[in-house]
DNA sequence: CTATGTTATGTTATAATATAACATTATTTG
DNA sequence: CAAATAATGTTATATTATAACATAACATAG
């Protein structure tokens, strides 16, 4: 999870502190009670787990964690908890690493750009009108009906090229 | 594999034909050659099977018509030819769902976007300037060096949608 | 042309990611 | 409370991919 500031693209710049995280949470918990969907303490434990990792995490990962917090755990567990959150649009799965992060606008459902560091890891989700509209056209123009878009791209981030 | 035809924006369009598999077979050999690499019985063999695929095929699924075909071969078999086709360009790996094309412009690099029919499976090799100027100028704005960009948009396809 | 180094392939085992199937528990609702 | 539904627990297994080491094929210098 990484908050939300003012570029003139929207993007997310920060690591949440807790209080961020916390906020976070009560989106989540807000948004799942307008759905009526139920935010148990599974899915929020996962939702916290993914928030508070500095990168994308593996599901493999969260599990080892759900488990070293005392709950039992297999891996259905976990995928199911991110299954869910990831229907609400709560967190996203990258594709290309097979890692989930939190969302940085849970509000409302778009189509975000992610700038995967191929060296440390770091990914920033960038929201990019042009790339959608392109991608749009696109469609259109072959009569397809998008679902779903993963813009992955890879590469190095500013800190990894300077090094 | 797919061929290349002149609509406004460069996009596959048709399965290939045996001559055009064959054609294909030789610009890969040749361009090895320009390389000094070796374009061997085994590489030949996984890009042909590629290439007949009607849709993007998984390695496991290669893996078993390497066999039928008389061959020995385990999974680091086509994943080693796999990863040479990848590294010259000659194919390309869908991430979304773990699958493997052939370039439809294998002659230069590029940025391509997969139009991938969830229902179907077909999928559309298309090249878009829009989406590749677009990410770039985003990446600079990071100062962020794109190594690779994977752009899958998954939706509906224009048959699937009809039906 | 053969010795030597290098590249490619064969082979076995295993890692990493994800889901199926069914049992149990918790929650909602009639 | 009873029945229905939704969520979680649990075991097993499917799917995708790589590690590690042995052998074979090829390239090239002598």
């Amino acid at each position: 999870m990484t908050e939300h500031c003012s570029h003139s693209d929207l993007t997310s710049c920060t690591q949440p502190s807790s209080e961020q995280v916390a906020i976070f949470l009560q989106q989540a918990a807000d948004l799942c009670d307008k759905r009526n969907l139920r935010f148990t303490r599974l899915r929020k434990q996962v939702l916290e787990l993914v928030c508070r990792a500095e990168q994308p995490v593996g599901a493999y990962h969260l599990l080892d964690e759900l488990k070293q917090s005392g709950r039992s755990a297999a891996p259905p567990t976990v995928y199911r908890a991110l299954d869910f959150l990831l229907e609400q649009g709560l967190v996203h799965r990258l594709s290309t690493n097979n890692t989930y992060l939190a969302c940085a606008h849970p509000q409302h459902p778009h189509g975000a750009v992610f700038l995967v560091c191929s060296e440390c890891g770091h990914t920033q989700e960038v929201h990019n009108e042009g790339v959608n509209d392109e991608l749009d056209r696109q469609a259109k123009q072959f009569d397809f009906a998008i679902q779903h878009a993963a813009v992955e791209v890879t590469g190095l981030c500013s800190r990894c090229r300077g090094s």
